[in-house]
DNA sequence: CAAATATATCGATTTTTCCCGATAAGCCAA
DNA sequence: TTGGCTTATCGGGAAAAATCGATATATTTG
């Protein structure tokens, strides 16, 4: 675990959003879209894009590099990629600041 | 309290290092030194810049960064500026991510 | 008051981040 | 295989951060 790395990626008010878009994606994605998962396994970078409004490639930079950070996970299906929140990873996150900041 | 600057503050490797330097003062700076409140009360800029081994004005700018995240308080006592961390709000950041993130 | 010491601020340069549009790559359907 | 989606990557311009040396400010001391 990077923790500058880790702290970089949440340094941004985009991020925070997208994590927290992600935490109930069924609140903000209606299940019955296209776009987003079954059984919650994720939602689409097209979605977070619309709710975001920023750009198609900024949207998917920053879900990489969320990933990369290990806060989120992606699942390729067919053209969609779909995106949840590592909720092991950010517990560990959470307490790693609980102990050792 | 403001996440982004707060994240923005800790994601630099140099500034988890003052933050941690400060965690334990008497195991970094003896406490016999001048420059090293009584009773735990803070270390002066001069002895953390030394540890750090950047320059004055560099050290001086990321305590006051960390600082007006709310991190650490400043006390100034004669010539010198003594800085402790704030146990407190830092517990509160940690709870916070541990609820909000 | 003058010199010495500690810290803060200023100005400048380099590096990083933010965010975009254009384009590439992958997948699916006709 | 051609065209239409979806996502990823590339290249770039503007803004912010990193870091320095020089200088200013505040405090103490002779």
């Amino acid at each position: 675990m990077n923790k500058v790395e880790i702290f970089k990626a949440l340094s941004n008010k985009t991020r925070l959003q997208i994590l927290s878009l992600l935490k109930d994606p069924e609140q903000y994605f209606p299940a019955q879209q296209e776009g987003v998962q079954a059984n919650n396994q994720g939602v689409c970078v097209g979605h977070i894009q619309q709710k975001l409004g920023l750009s198609q490639s900024t949207v998917s930079e920053y879900l990489s590099l969320l990933q990369r950070a290990g806060l989120i996970v992606a699942t390729r299906s067919g053209q969609w990629t779909y995106y949840k929140r590592d909720e092991a990873a950010i517990q560990r996150v959470a307490e790693s600041i609980l102990n050792d900041l």
